[in-house]
DNA sequence: TCGCAATTGTAACATATGTTACATTTTCCA
DNA sequence: TGGAAAATGTAACATATGTTACAATTGCGA
């Protein structure tokens, strides 16, 4: 096995190779290679095994109502799939996870995981910080969709990241990451971006933004 | 302390009293009342513990940019609160916790938390088992929310009561409570079930709906 | 440094939904 | 049973956002 793989994970980092070596060899687990296209694990399969790619990609597949698949997410090594199922009232995968090049992918039977919790500590923080890094990304990525129009996604976004204090903003994504978490077209989040700083509200220029009327920009947030 | 409130804490349920009460004795924690109305945590504070409801009910109250408070969610005892903030990347409470009514509250500080893994296996599975459910309901809520148009919300709606066999459904809600539902606007949902009902795909009688064309309906959740 | 790829800015046009207002039908209770 | 309140159906119009296409700018690797 590849322990300078794994190491990469964000499951396994901080974790001294010695010791990673050694936790590795006291658990049950096995490597698996896919080819490309090959499915991984099915979509509503009791989901009894953590998944972490080692080589390759791998994407989750959703399956609607009338049998088509749409893509849903995907993950490239080296990281873990589906994390969030292994444990909760649902654990059925949500998803099929399919290979999108060739891959190889460590499975780790749910026992194991929690085997290896108990033998190390480093590693039980890693999990836990992975998931609830995930909710708080979900929290997050609700409070923007239940914004209605793009000003007061905007608005929400600007106060967040200025504070009390500042009032110039260097924005960290790029503007179609933005808009993907807005929910909304990338080209409507720049002619709004437009109108607002024509109307005086801010001050855009590509990544730095100026607040230059809070009071306007907290008016938008009135509901 | 009393002990079997706590067991019926989700975070508690399936270990012995006898366990339960070794597993307490052993680490650190302290336990508070609240008056009602008082803030028994800050927005914006470093969540450093794991709160438990005791006695009575706290809600979470976020505090928008223009200064107002809005009622994010209640939480009745005997339930922790805030637990997918005390690990992950962002560890900063969202809201205010502030108690509804007079409370009784059990702090226990993160270390105690990472103490009490160790010492008792049952108590993380509920943990994470906890927030793995909360990731997967966010997940849920996210995917309704991001089907864009109304069709697209109906569609999804109907299915989902109708299940694979009916082709009738009673709707149990009145259209506006639906329309709020849905995030939309009552004439426009009206309009859209018009519609819908113009071109075929469902029969609209005033709360019944029954659904006359299944292949158009599954288009329209192709995205 | 050149050149390609990613990012950002912008415009014209299409479309879905909101808004407002009112008519019609149902519900329900005095 | 009558009559008012709630729920539903419909229409005309306003508006926000999506779509598509392309130009301008930036950043990055060969």
């Amino acid at each position: 096995m590849k322990l300078e793989i794994l190491a990469q994970s964000p499951l396994f980092k901080n974790i001294p190779q010695g010791e990673l070596a050694h936790l590795m060899n006291q658990v049950v687990c096995q490597e698996r290679s896919y080819h490309s296209g090959e499915i991984i694990a099915y979509s509503d399969d009791a989901c009894d095994n953590l998944y972490i790619v080692l080589e390759g990609s791998v994407r989750g597949d959703m399956i609607d109502f009338s049998g088509k698949t749409i893509k849903i997410e995907d993950m490239e090594a080296p990281s873990p799939v589906a994390s969030a199922f292994l444990f909760g009232q649902h654990r059925k995968l949500p998803v099929n996870i399919v290979a999108n090049k060739d891959v190889r992918i460590l499975i780790i039977p749910r026992e194991s995981v929690i085997q290896m919790f108990s033998l190390n500590k480093i590693f039980l923080e890693n999990f836990l910080n992975m998931i609830s890094t995930r909710a708080q990304f979900l929290s997050m990525k609700i409070r923007f969709l239940s914004f209605k129009t793009i000003r007061e996604k905007i608005a929400q976004y600007l106060l967040e990241l200025a504070g009390h204090d500042k009032d110039t903003v260097i924005l960290n994504r790029s503007q179609q990451n933005l808009a993907d978490l807005f929910g909304v077209a990338r080209p409507s989040l720049a002619r709004t971006l437009g109108e607002m700083d024509e109307e005086g509200i801010i001050e855009v220029n590509r990544k730095e933004v100026r607040i230059l009327d809070r009071s306007r920009i907290n008016l938008l947030l009135k509901r």
